[in-house]
DNA sequence: TCTGGGGTCCTAGGACCC
DNA sequence: TCTGGGGTCCTAGGACCC
């Protein structure tokens, strides 16, 4: 049996656990550069906003209905998020951690899980402070499903459901009422094509032909549908896997027409990116920069530059990926546009230690820089991820991020721990 | 005026090998 | 007229997730 056990509305949650005046209130939290609403509270989805939109379209509201709004405080959630994992892991034989606010729980050999599922929410809420509702099931899509419909009737099950509970007629009726494309793993384009076959219900989807969708969707789907059954096709994936792509992208807070201003967010990209890729101790073989006009604006001339580039040698080095990511930069840059968005990425990711094909013409140079890499890594661990900057990161600052709604990090930085 | 960021897996097809 | 069989690796693109 799996649980996943899922944190409610998790951004707002947790911007609440230090403003407890804010429950029952109306709120969002919104993405970076204060874009568009990625979070609301129940109440501010009763008064009709939507996933997603932009944050200026709904301003109206705000000063209407005394809607209380959020920029997103990535340092505050994830240190709650960790706290909610560990709590989690204090009373089941394993976990693994899918998203920041939610986590499968391996439940085999245990009774009373209705008991336990109530105990989990209870202790999380009691120690973190975070309201959580838990699906129990014999797979993880099935766990997910319960999850959901916890959720939906939150009131009514007390948001706790445990699908060998029910009897074969009231996990049928679960299922009819719940429409296929809420179903973990079904999206917005196969529910279309399903809808079109007159699948429309998660009931209709596990009595769907098994070789038909097979082959027209593939394996993933026909493993979704065994899930559905009641047949595990998946298992907890316990240790966590190193990142085979590392992204890091944002978009600007002003417009940077300049080449300057996009070199200094891609030395912080880059700069971010080989931090992470030394963290999970590996290196990349290809490394990539774009550079993004703002698409939504109509009016203005767009251009989407893209390079990407194999070294010679696999690297984890900072000033190496940046040498290049900045050549990339170089040749892609176009003057006379409005940019707003860069980013890296870095791909072909392998592990550190494995043998490495040495370059004929120049012979490993990198070795003297592990050294300054793993004393840049000590110093940051320490002092904060901003205690060491590439000098080109400081070039220009104009491309940072808008936060002007932002909690402080009451968790994690002494000068803003709460003071009553 | 103002529209986020970071991931995974699978498949099909081409190039190439013996 | 008739043109094998079995494989690997890589890439692009599509679908999904939070």
């Amino acid at each position: 049996m799996f649980a996943l056990i899922d944190g409610n509305n998790f951004y707002c949650s947790c911007e609440r656990v230090y403003r407890p005046e804010l429950k029952q209130q109306p709120i969002i939290v919104l993405s970076n550069n204060d874009g568009c609403v990625i979070s609301r509270s129940s109440e501010a989805k009763d008064i009709g906003i939507k996933m997603g939109v932009p944050y200026f379209q709904i301003q109206h509201l705000i000063q209407q209905r005394k809607l209380t709004v959020f920029s997103s405080n990535y340092e505050l959630y994830a240190d709650l998020s960790r706290r909610m994992m560990n709590t989690i892991a204090s009373l089941v034989p394993a976990i693994e951690i899918y998203s920041i606010d939610e986590c499968f729980a391996d439940l085999h050999n245990l009774n009373n899980l209705h008991q336990l599922g109530h105990n989990i929410r209870n202790r999380i809420q009691q120690w973190v402070g975070i309201p959580t509702c838990v699906g129990i099931a014999p797979t993880r899509t099935l766990a997910k499903f319960c999850n959901h419909l916890a959720k939906r009737h939150r009131h009514h099950f007390n948001g706790v459901i445990v699908w060998t509970d029910w009897n074969s007629n009231i996990q049928q009726r679960a299922l009819a009422s719940t429409p296929v494309n809420e179903i973990w793993g079904i999206g917005h384009r196969i529910g279309q094509k399903l809808a079109a076959q007159g699948i429309h219900t998660a009931l209709d989807f596990i009595n769907a032909h098994t070789p038909t969708l097979r082959k027209q969707f593939g394996v993933v789907l026909e493993r979704t549908q065994r899930e559905m059954q009641g047949l595990p096709c998946s298992e907890l994936i316990i240790n966590e896997a190193s990142r085979q792509h590392i992204v890091r992208s944002r978009s600007f807070g002003n417009i940077i027409t300049s080449l300057d201003g996009l070199q200094a967010a891609i030395s912080h990209h880059i700069s971010a990116g080989a931090a992470k890729l030394r963290q999970q101790n590996s290196h990349a073989h290809i490394i990539s920069v774009f550079i993004y006009t703002n698409r939504f604006r109509h009016d203005q001339s767009q251009y989407n530059g893209y390079q990407s580039i194999k070294l010679p040698q696999p690297s984890a080095d900072t000033l190496t990926l940046n040498h290049i990511a900045q050549n990339l930069l170089r040749n892609i840059y176009r003057p006379g546009y409005e940019y707003k968005k860069c980013g890296i990425e870095l791909s072909g990711i392998e592990p550190a230690q494995t043998f490495q094909q040495q370059d004929l013409l120049y012979p490993n140079q990198h070795n003297h820089r592990t050294k300054l890499m793993s004393a840049w890594d000590n110093i940051t661990s320490r002092y904060g991820r901003n205690s060491i900057q590439l000098g080109s990161e400081l070039q220009s600052n104009h491309w940072h991020m808008t936060r002007a709604q932002l909690s402080p990090c009451y968790t994690t930085q002494f000068l803003e721990i709460l003071t009553i």
